[in-house]
DNA sequence: TGAACATATGAACAATCATTCATATGTTGT
DNA sequence: ACAACATATGAATGATTGTTCATATGTTCA
């Protein structure tokens, strides 16, 4: 191989690389999209669309266990997607970010919904 | 517990599940999601941006295995968000839609970069 | 204070998934 | 036809993750 070849190879090479995102950034946003990446946090936040709802009515609207709507409202609100606000034995949760419908948005529109 | 109660609570049960999309929908919605949830995919979707690549290129760049790569190619192409073109031995992968760009932008918003 | 209820959480389990290794398929140039 | 190369893919493995059960924490009301 000529050592032209060689330099146009890593010409690229580095040239792509350069434009990439950090390699932190994204694995990063990975990470933000795997949390959309579980039917269950999706029905959570479809139902969230409504308004704010206490965790047991969550757990009622798509007929699962209180502790499954738990354990996943955590892991929503680890990464910021929704808030919390307590009112006596009940917690309501509602969506943390108008950003949130544009990603459903986006999302349906590439699956054609 | 009164009557009223209960159909007041039934009342936002019932307009909350109406107003979700349909459960096979939202099955669809996280699997579009979790294609964008690893940081390979991520990775080599970044590496795309710049233009159409050959997979032993994008292992290169990703300085990663190139089973990993065409592992992770075919469950891109399966979701449709890249395309082939074969030029002799080598096969060259682009993304298959602007859309992409778009996603990648509004996650990159929220997680603030 | 005690009973009933709402929520949160740790541990265990099953299922999913990314990566690697080995190898098959297909192409180019000699 | 053969050697060298590029890509694809099945099987195995290790890691991650969603769900369930049991239980802890905290609140209301009698």
């Amino acid at each position: 191989m000529s050592e032209s070849t060689h330099s146009h190879h890593n010409e690229l090479l580095n040239k792509t690389r350069e434009s990439m995102p950090k390699l932190d950034t994204m694995f990063e946003l990975a990470d933000f999209f795997k949390v959309f990446s579980d039917s269950t946090r999706i029905r959570i936040m479809s139902a969230l669309f409504q308004g704010e709802l206490s965790v047991c009515c969550i757990a009622e609207i798509l007929n699962m266990e209180q502790s499954t709507i738990s354990h996943q409202l955590r892991i929503l609100r680890r990464e910021n997607l929704v808030k919390v606000r307590k009112d006596g034995k009940q917690s309501y949760y509602s969506l943390a970010d108008e950003h949130i419908r544009l990603i459903f948005e986006m999302g349906l529109e590439h699956i054609g919904e």
